[in-house]
DNA sequence: AATTGACGAACGATCGTTCGTTCTTGATTT
DNA sequence: AAATCAAGAACGAACGATCGTTCGTCAATT
């Protein structure tokens, strides 16, 4: 007798849907109000459900922030795998990613967010362990790009550059951003050039 | 009749000095715990003093954060007033400055503290103008020791460039640490130099 | 009929703040 | 020099609000 597989899908599927429109409102709180200034009220609240209910798809706050995370890191993904599959990384794929990487940083959710778990980072291991793996692949792939003279460290330094820049960027003007992200390149183009 | 001089000195100093001590312990706390974290009554216990009289040298919680946020832009002036007032500012004293800076902000109180500083900038704007100001100074400073060819969002860049990378630097060995004001320092001077 | 998503009341804890009070201190008066 | 006084530092109980979480119950789906 097989086991059935059709009343799954139909109600998983409505259920995941439901548990990511939960994580969509709890990322946008955690970015009006920070993670502790965002009680469980408010997220069932915006996201259209009791807050009972809210319990029977989190176990609870640490879990909701840890999916929270978990999404954010997914975001990275778009611009981080064309970067590890390259065949031939250089300098103009480097160029790449410090636009794509800006693009991203500069993004209120994604800045505002960031500048939050960083500020947690300091104190929840757990959110640190999962981030510092991510990062770890991201410096891994932009030190691919790098001449042989520069190493890890050098890539870490182009990372944290293209983060804090995007970071000073949010709020700015189109134009605004567009110098700074002009300046920014030809910024990291001197900088991983040796002479 | 001449006005009493005698009586303020002698009080107002230990009222200053238990008040500068409030400060103190509460920054550990914040470093410690984050500041939504931190109760009143956790930074009067830590203090020693009762959480009523707590409110008598401060309006409130807003109050001893402000007071916090001071201090942090006060431990920046022994770095920042050299770059201002050189007579020949130049790339020695931008690496002076890098040294200087990294020093500073790769400081486990300094580094904690600014991250929580930083996340609170997205909703705070109080405190956020207060750090605005110190920043464009060290900006200021930073851009008079770079060619012409460079501007205030070159100066930008290493500022941030220096705080993030100090920030990273936090909890590394003193080996480590070196290594990556060595690279630092290199990295610097090579984004700064126009060829 | 059985499973489980959905619900909101309620729990205990803790939050920032206020309050009335006592105690200390330095200035003023005797 | 001693007594008196007001200012305000120190205190901890108490307030109302809100926190994260649990609970018993209901309704819907299979």
């Amino acid at each position: 007798m097989p086991e059935n597989e059709s009343k799954q899908p139909a109600r998983n599927e409505r259920l995941a849907e439901r548990r990511a429109r939960i994580v969509e409102t709890a990322a946008i709180l955690f970015i009006e109000k920070g993670f502790h200034q965002t009680g469980m009220r408010d997220i069932a609240g915006r996201a259209g459900i009791s807050l009972g209910n809210l319990y029977n798809h989190f176990k609870g706050k640490e879990d909701i922030i840890a999916a929270i995370a978990e999404v954010e890191a997914e975001s990275l993904e778009p611009i981080l795998t064309p970067l590890e599959n390259a065949e031939a990384p250089g300098l103009d794929l480097l160029d790449r990613f410090v636009s794509d990487y800006f693009g991203l940083t500069s993004t209120p959710a994604y800045a505002a967010l960031s500048a939050e778990i960083v500020a947690e980072l300091f104190r929840n291991p757990d959110i640190a362990q999962s981030f510092e793996a991510t990062r770890l692949r991201l410096i891994k792939a932009v030190e691919s790009c790098l001449s042989p003279g520069l190493g890890a460290l050098d890539a870490e330094l182009v990372v944290s550059l293209v983060e804090s820049s995007g970071l000073n960027a949010v709020g700015k003007s189109a134009g605004e951003m567009d110098s700074m992200l002009e300046t920014l390149r030809a910024f990291v183009r001197r900088s991983v050039t040796l002479n």
